[in-house]
DNA sequence: CAACACTAAACAACCGGTTGCGCAAAAATG
DNA sequence: CATTTTTGCGCAACCGGTTGTTTAGTGTTG
């Protein structure tokens, strides 16, 4: 419904109407615009000019349910307040939303916590969506098993259980490896690692990474400066006065959260960054990035993660085939808090 | 579709399946389960038990067509670099999922740009949703205009040009009044305030909130030292330079972001808080929450922002009436940063 | 000029629900 | 027991598009 200038409410103008005021069928009217059958180029035109001139758009409900398609892509974001903090899934939303605008696609989100996915269901169940991305995987993740039952066309933004499950990754584990074994091969003899919780397939890949850094170089880690599942700040705050009884030489943080709570830290105690300790962190945020002095870390295109998984996607919609593990560059940023 | 344990693929099933299978029509079965119309309690439970056994839920493109509702609210977040750091929005939409969620509605996202609100439009022209949710204001605001135009159901967070439209808020200016009002009878002689972009409504409110303080204490701002305008990291830089170099007491900031870097600043130069100089700020989020010191700032809820937002708009899509204008409580939260 | 090929447009069924109305049977009423 | 009311259910139209098939009309060919 729409107003005119005098204030009459109009209801809206439907394919209907269109074909009435130009004297034809629906038909014409439908194949005229989507382009699909057979027009007179004299009619097509007509028929484009006067929608345009009246303002007609399609329904796209009614072409829903014609096509069973929505044109809609569902999007499971963590609602747990912590993950709110992290700028990653705001910034994966936006590439998302990009990628779907540029392809006519629209973006439902459904915040899910790890127990509860209701709205992942309701979504599902009520097929307002053509296909699913996650945007974070457990170790046990019920919405894989529910999608995959529900046989439903899904994309996994990092790693998943379901090892046939379409992935768009960054290889974490190749990341870390990469960036421990370069600063241990800078000359750093000892080095602390703090990453939260292992439940989190991505963490675990990181704490690997950091494993393998010190393989490749033969070197061992020293387990007792290893901090597994710190998810806590107060986790990080006890992490940190450990390591700093022990002579340690650098921190690397499993996220931006927790490295900037070790920054925080380590100027209350005066402590200088790289001067006497160096820190090094896996992502690579606005907030590391403007921190003085700026931090060294893993650099990864998180808006262009969501696109690309929006991409696949979309692919995987209009059942074309798409590689079953798609990973995505990253680069390791050597910046001055490890020089 | 589904498939089976012996891997069939199986078709959905629909109200017409349900209808043969129990010899009914189709009408019976609506009205069954829908609970509308007259059906006798023997058949409703005949029709539900069904339904649960054999996973029966109605397809909702077909009920939005019939209904012409879609049960879908569409929500616009800014789509800029810098709206993706802070978690303002995320929180937002956060609030508004679950509130959506807890009335069976689904929430579409459209992220969007000053000058690029294609995405909108098409959700809106494509008739995907039943109302829209602002979450950024502008002081030209052409989401607005266009909602009008469309006449769809909308909510603005926060304050908008157009008076008649429906906001849900919080009092920015007596909150930031408030506190300025508090720190000056506290004894704080000269305040400095670093503000970003006063294209947004809500900063200029900050702005104003800031000035009434003064005249409620009978003082004048130093003009000299209130920054307008620091929409970037550098310009906050400066700021805080002059600042330093005109023995100022405290420096109240207009977003965590600005905060962060002020106090990162601070720390460079070896400046202690609140020992040389205090801090507030207008948002307590989880990085100003962790601080050390906890920084002193305005507090709201704004999950609760968001639900709120969620609550107004299912109301009024359902022919409801809302008040006008909801003003959201803030509260001063008193931290050491400015002892 | 009849026979045929081809084009443009319409008919009608369909997607999966909702709903006003009508009808028969059961229940309530006088 | 006749009459009115209530109850339970089905018919069929409708929401606004899409699409396989049919028909009318035009042009081509022998």
């Amino acid at each position: 419904m729409t107003e005119n200038k005098n204030g009459e409410i109009l209801k809206d103008i439907t394919i209907n109407d269109v074909a009435k005021a130009l004297n034809l069928s629906k038909t014409t009217v439908s194949r005229a615009i989507s382009g699909k059958g057979r027009v007179s180029e004299a009619t097509r035109n007509l028929v484009l000019s006067y929608a345009k001139e009246h303002n007609y758009m399609p329904n796209a409900i009614a072409r829903s349910l014609a096509h069973s398609k929505t044109f809609n892509i569902g999007v499971v974001i963590p609602s747990d307040a912590d993950a709110a903090e992290t700028p990653f899934f705001q910034r994966v939303l936006m590439g998302i939303c990009e990628t779907a605008a540029s392809r006519d696609y629209d973006v439902l989100v459904a915040a899910s916590s790890e127990h509860d996915i209701s709205s992942l269901k309701r979504m599902v169940i009520n097929h307002k969506v053509d296909g699913v991305i996650l945007t974070r995987s457990l170790k046990h993740d019920s919405p894989v098993e529910f999608l995959k039952q529900m046989n439903v066309p899904f994309v996994v933004i990092g790693e998943t259980v379901d090892k046939n499950a379409v992935q768009v990754d960054n290889d974490m584990t190749a990341a870390c490896s990469e960036m421990t074994s370069i600063l241990i091969r800078m000359g750093i003899k000892s080095i602390a690692l703090i990453v939260g919780n292992l439940e989190y397939i991505v963490n675990r890949r990181r704490y690997d990474g950091f494993m393998r850094g010190f393989l490749e170089c033969d070197r061992i880690a020293d387990q007792s400066i290893i901090f597994q599942n710190a998810g806590s700040m107060p986790m990080v705050d006890s992490a940190v006065s450990k390591i700093l009884k022990k002579n340690v030489d650098c921190i690397i943080t499993g996220d931006d959260l927790i490295c900037g709570r070790v920054l925080t830290k380590l100027r209350e105690k005066n402590i200088s960054v790289p001067g006497e300790i160096k820190v090094a962190s896996f992502y690579n945020s606005f907030m590391l990035e403007n921190n003085n002095p700026p931090i060294t870390s893993i650099n990864i295109d998180v808006h262009a993660l969501g696109g690309t998984a929006a991409t696949t996607l979309i692919k995987l919609i209009s059942g074309g085939s798409v590689q079953r593990k798609i990973i995505m560059n990253h680069e390791i940023l050597l910046k001055k808090s490890t020089v």
